[in-house]
DNA sequence: AGCTCTTGGTGACTATGTCACCGTGAACTT
DNA sequence: AAGTTCACGGTGACATAGTCACCAAGAGCT
């Protein structure tokens, strides 16, 4: 079990350490926790933080016509903010967060969270560090959505995917799930790129090329 | 100076009456700004908190291309918890906060505020649920903005603003800005409700007819 | 009156989303 | 190997939304 590798990523947590390392029931554990779960949802109770060393977790929203669309990324170093502030306050944050990538992660019950929250500064410090990282990113978020133009984001996208060949391994149902936007119109924007040159589609993948 | 009102907005402020209530030098003051006032500004080190007895402060987004679009309110017992988001992190906000009405506040030194959260359980639980309250808000309204129809946001938009007798003062400027849309586009469903005949419009004001 | 500014109306065009339907290739079955 | 199924992508037709250019009416001012 990677203990080293939980303090390395989360350096706050050692000033806990006798409390992680306790024997009492319900202590913090490290668990994996396989592709497909559901961290958080709409209107959940959210009962565990996890705080990830390995995997990723994605948090979309799901509109009415089943359209959805990434919101954010939890990466190793980081935890499921949202699931903590669903549980430090009444409003229902209306999200899924949904495990992308089979993770390997700190589980930590919300009482056992919460106060943890009271008593130690290192920790609110994080969380508050956290909220806000993702608070700025929802807004850019709005921001795109409402102002910028498809055929950029889908550039964007592509760019900060690519490999160092150039290559991007995902479906156009993927990108298009990824911006909010549909299948269709992700097609023919990534066609009209083609037919200009900059990049070359496969099945599955789409390669960059140099302009 | 209404200060029997600022606790009865915050209650959680009355244990730090004295503070409050002190003599120093930068002590908390209970101030009026005009509207128009930036409160904050996406790459501002922010230096102070207000937190409102009256008026309202509207905090927006500008897109490239000069469009903005409204993500949230703070109304009578709120506060810029952007504010305390930019200082209490590195991620820098890319909105800005504006007085939309004149507003008189407490205004609280940064460093101050600071100090209170250190030490203020009650205002720590204070800024947790209104920050939640705030990304649960800019959550739905990516939904709205990713999702929804036009002309259904515009109708609820006017349901909201209506006064009893249904009338709405609102320019279709206003709307777009509120909605991060256009006035052409505002003009065009307003007309299009018009001869539905769910409103009748007048200039800067449209009024809701029953069904 | 004449001037200017805000507000709103409109046509033409572009961008994006929706719907319906098809072809292809990959994986699986038998 | 042949047949079946399904994910993936392409496309035309249409609906909705945003952009650009320009105009007209009203409100306020001198």
């Amino acid at each position: 079990m990677p203990d080293d590798q939980l303090y390395r990523l989360f350096p706050f947590l050692t000033s806990l350490k006798s409390e992680i390392e306790t024997d009492r029931p319900n202590r913090p554990q490290i668990a994996r926790l396989p592709k497909g779960q559901v961290i958080f949802e709409a209107g959940d109770p959210c009962r565990i933080i996890p705080f990830l060393l390995q995997g990723e977790i994605r948090v979309f929203t799901l509109g009415e016509n089943g359209r959805e669309m990434t919101l954010y990324r939890i990466r190793p170093g980081e935890s499921c903010i949202l699931s903590i502030s669903s549980l430090m306050s009444q409003s229902a944050i209306p999200a899924i967060a949904q495990v992308e990538e089979e993770i390997s992660a700190l589980v930590v019950p919300a009482p056992q969270f919460h106060h943890w929250m009271e008593n130690y500064a290192p920790i609110r410090k994080f969380a508050y560090a956290l909220m806000t990282q993702l608070l700025a990113s929802v807004i850019t978020t709005v921001d795109e959505v409402a102002f910028r133009r498809m055929d950029e984001r889908i550039m964007e996208l592509i760019e900060e995917r690519a490999d160092e060949a150039g290559e991007v391994f995902l479906t156009h149902q993927q990108i298009a799930v990824e911006l909010g936007s549909s299948r269709e119109v992700v097609s023919r924007i990534l066609k009209d790129f083609e037919h200009k040159g900059r990049v070359s589609l496969g099945r599955g993948q789409l390669k960059l090329l140099e302009p």
